[in-house]
DNA sequence: TTCCGGCGCC
DNA sequence: GGCGCTGGAA
């Protein structure tokens, strides 16, 4: 089926993605805000100056000046919205025990709490729960939507959960499976599947669609 | 729809 | 000097 081929091609074109670094899953929480439209490597400063300083703990991070906390995590862009938004996290957390890898909920209800906090919104909960809690949750982003939009695969206005479902029904529920695949639909679109200037002659995904 | 924003690339 | 970046809120 298309879904399934579409990993196939991008996995045989491009091999392992490797995401998402990290020492410990706290960090991995803690990019998947800071990288909210922004880029990755950005990001990398910004959590690369939290190490630095000995923060990538939570107890510490929470403790530290809003000022510098801004400081810090400013190469990341949007620093006074993700300063406020990785504390709203934070807090979330220590109220849950203080470690990601011991909450035990059901991944709904683990969902759910995520998007009741002011700067998590749906990709970045998925991310959150399938990066960093190992939940089988198929993250959709503004690439994903993309490549089906132009392959005409899903319409116009499909929603999140729309496309998220796309995949989960048509993929076996396997987290390792769900990682890579988006990490090759964001290497697609860096690639190829660019919004100006698309490499379509380029495309590793150009043999599934050719109709003559 | 618009704002938030530093950063690197064309 | 403009654009897009592993978005979300109002």
């Amino acid at each position: 089926m298309l879904i399934r081929k579409i990993y196939d091609t991008l996995y045989e074109t491009y091999g392992e993605q490797n995401w998402w670094p990290h020492d410990t899953v706290l960090e991995v929480a803690i990019g998947a805000i800071l990288t909210q439209n922004t880029a990755w490597r950005n990001v990398e400063k910004a959590i690369n100056n939290l190490k630095r300083e000995g923060l990538l703990d939570g107890k510490k991070l929470l403790s530290v000046s809003d000022d510098k906390l801004k400081e810090l995590i400013r190469p990341a862009g949007f620093y006074n919205q993700k300063a406020e938004r990785l504390r709203s996290f934070l807090k979330y957390l220590y109220k849950k025990g203080g470690c990601l890898k011991k909450i035990n909920d059901d991944t709904k209800k683990i969902r759910n709490e995520l998007l009741q906090i002011k700067g998590i919104g749906k990709e970045t909960a998925d991310s959150i729960l399938l990066y960093a809690m190992d939940r089988p949750v198929f993250v959709v982003d503004a690439y994903t939507r993309r490549v089906l939009r132009r392959h005409n695969i899903i319409k116009e206005k499909a929603d999140y959960e729309t496309i998220q479902s796309l995949f989960e029904q048509n993929l076996p529920k396997d987290v390792s499976l769900y990682k890579e695949y988006h990490a090759l639909l964001v290497k697609l679109g860096k690639e190829h599947c660019r919004s100006r200037n698309p490499q379509c002659g380029t495309c590793p995904l150009k043999i599934l669609f050719m109709t003559d």
